[in-house]
RNA sequence: GUGCCCGUAGCUCAAUGGAUAGAGCAUCAGCCUUCUAAGCUGAGGGUUACUGGUUCGAGUCCAGUCGGGCAUACCA
């Protein structure tokens, strides 16, 4: 609906000879006294133009030219709004455009041709997902549901290491407790991952073979069996969240050589080494950041010969530029906060374009159980496993919680709060909305014959309510949720418009009877809460949540 | 020490530089012979950590102070 607007504002600034490239921001006012929506336009452009900005808004609305039948009114108010008042049945008679658009009512086609990538999870196989992974998971998920309606060819990536040292100390730590198994009493080092699916995995290896691996020294078939046992467990978490990927990029192919006969990461030394960012000394191969204004210059590749983490994320996306994605979207945790930087400045230094990435930062969950925090570590063992929480309250409530708050706020996540199954829970607040719409249909196809499938929407501009005015508003405000969600990359959003959207329609719900209305009107409530339904579900295929149709 | 995030109602958190800072939970008072009460209506609760600055306007931007988290690896 702010869309609407636009257009005529540029033509009644052209109107006015006023040139400018400033944003025109359109505005739900705070007061239904100031209208349906407003613009600041005027006391952006005042200054510039030396001009008093309630006489520019009042210059502005002489120069305005609506369609009959939409804006009723515009007036300034205060130090130099414009606000619009819109006829009632414009917006209930746009409406019906929530029913005839259907599962695509909120899409754009901004993204069509365009490929993007979006990368989450990312957790190498050295254990189950823990919780905090989980937040990263599900932020991905619904960024990647988001670019889907905007017309994107997305692309779901998970980016993993096979072959780094934690994963030689996990191979390791599998055959400190097969050692037990097999009753050869070991001394289990601190260092070495704790937790009992380490025993389980040692467990499997030792029904398999018996004694038979207690003497090999090579680690290979302890480093499989392990990596393979746990990428199936973080699949199947995943699922459980309905998080999928479209590939897996094993960080270990930039190591071998391909087309040219060099690894993806000896080209990238190369190409930062013509730029002169490349030096050796100490007997490591350094990135010089120092000359981009750091403190302290990186290291590419180790002492040892191993590259560092660093090396492999450059040339990684490398592959990103040149698989053709135009946007590039990497999910982390607050963490990997320092990793990005010197992946930016040496994608810069090689000349790509690094505006096409955009990064989202979650910052860290902490879990609360009985009012205490516990503290995660996925080597230590004691972390909070994400398929507990699942099972604790189920994956739509789970999703819900990781999404319900910013993702720069750290998140509290209330284990005992959000076990309750009960009202408390906000998921049960949006679905029972979505419910409640699914209740009315079987009860007015039922008693009135009314048949949702050959609803047309044609009565819903007959509605003038307040509440039923509202309503609608807010439906109509749906698509302009899915842009600022993508602006900021805060599904967060969604999840607040939802509850308003929840919220207005039980108290239409409330306020204003349905099947006992006469016929028009019952057929315009009928068909303005299937538009409420429509709008529920589009947000929860976004939210990645379930839409009961009874509870 | 330095960089990033945060500090808003009793608690958990919202709020593109806009008009009287909003929700949920908790507390209190109402509403089911009527389409799902997992709902609705109302009340109380605030010096937006603090001090300055920028401007028509600051919770939001800038500087500083205090407090919390995360990073500051030849781990990923």
């Amino acid at each position: 609906m702010r869309a609407f607007f636009i257009p005529f504002i540029q033509d009644a600034l052209r109107s006015a000879a006023i040139e400018t490239d400033k944003d025109i921001l359109i505005e739900k006012p705070t007061e239904k006294k100031f209208g349906d929506f407003s613009t600041n336009i005027a006391l952006l452009l005042a200054k510039e133009l030396k001009r008093s900005p309630r006489d520019l808004a009042a210059e502005l609305i002489g120069l305005l030219s609506f369609p009959a039948g939409t804006v009723l009114k515009c007036d300034v108010a205060g130090p130099g709004f414009i606000n619009f008042h819109l006829d009632s049945s414009f917006i209930m008679r746009t409406v019906r455009d929530v029913m005839t658009e259907g599962d695509a009512f909120g899409s754009s086609p901004v993204g069509k041709g365009q490929r993007a990538i979006v990368e989450y999870v990312s957790a190498n196989p050295t254990g189950p997902l823990t919780v905090g992974r989980g937040r990263g998971g599900v932020l991905g998920d619904c960024i990647a549901n988001l670019l889907d309606t905007q017309g994107y060819d997305v692309q779901r990536e998970y980016y993993f290491n096979d072959a780094g040292r934690q994963m030689q100390i996990l191979a390791e730590s599998v055959r400190y407790r097969y050692l037990e198994q097999c009753g050869i009493a070991v001394d289990f080092p601190e260092t070495h991952y704790q937790g009992d699916y380490i025993g389980n995995i040692a467990e499997t290896l030792f029904i398999e073979h018996g004694n038979g691996l207690a003497s090999i020294d090579n680690l290979a078939i302890f480093k499989e069996t392990a990596e393979g046992i746990i990428f199936d467990s973080i699949r199947k978490t995943l699922a459980r969240l309905s998080i999928t990927h479209d590939s897996f990029f094993n960080e270990h192919t930039l190591y071998r050589a391909g087309e040219g006969g060099i690894s993806p990461n000896q080209a990238v030394i190369e190409a930062l080494d013509a730029k002169g960012f490349i030096s050796i000394y100490d007997s490591a191969t350094w990135f010089l950041t120092t000359k981009l204004g750091q403190e302290k210059d990186k290291v590419l590749i180790k002492s040892s010969g191993d590259p560092s983490y660093r090396l492999p994320d450059i040339a990684y996306h490398v592959t990103k530029f040149n698989r053709g994605f135009s946007l590039m979207v990497n999910v982390f945790g607050a963490d990997h906060i320092d990793e990005y930087p010197d992946v930016n400045e040496a994608l810069k230094i090689l000349g790509y374009d690094t505006g096409r990435i955009r990064v989202a930062i979650n910052q860290f969950v902490t879990t609360t159980v009985g009012g205490q925090t516990i503290k995660m570590s996925t080597r230590k063992g004691n972390a909070d496993l994400l398929d507990d929480l699942i099972d604790d309250v189920g994956a739509d409530a789970t999703r819900l919680f990781f999404i319900m708050r910013s993702k720069d706020s750290h998140l509290n996540f209330d284990v005992d709060l959000a076990k309750k199954q009960s009202k408390d829970n906000p998921v049960f607040y949006l679905q029972y909305a979505h419910a409640r719409v699914c209740s009315l249909m079987r009860m007015a196809d039922k008693e009135v014959g009314f048949k949702a499938d050959s609803a047309t929407g044609q009565a819903l501009a007959i509605l003038d309510s307040e509440v039923e005015i509202e309503l609608g508003s807010a439906l109509l405000d749906y698509p302009d949720v899915i842009q600022s969600c993508l602006r900021f990359l805060e599904p967060q959003k969604m999840v607040e418009y939802l509850h308003d959207v929840a919220e207005l329609y039980h108290k239409f719900y409330h306020e204003c009877p349905i099947l006992k209305a006469d016929p028009e009107i019952r057929t315009a409530r009928l068909e303005l809460s299937l538009c409420v339904r429509q709008v529920l579900r589009n947000g929860f295929t976004i939210l990645g949540i379930s839409a009961p149709e009874s509870m």
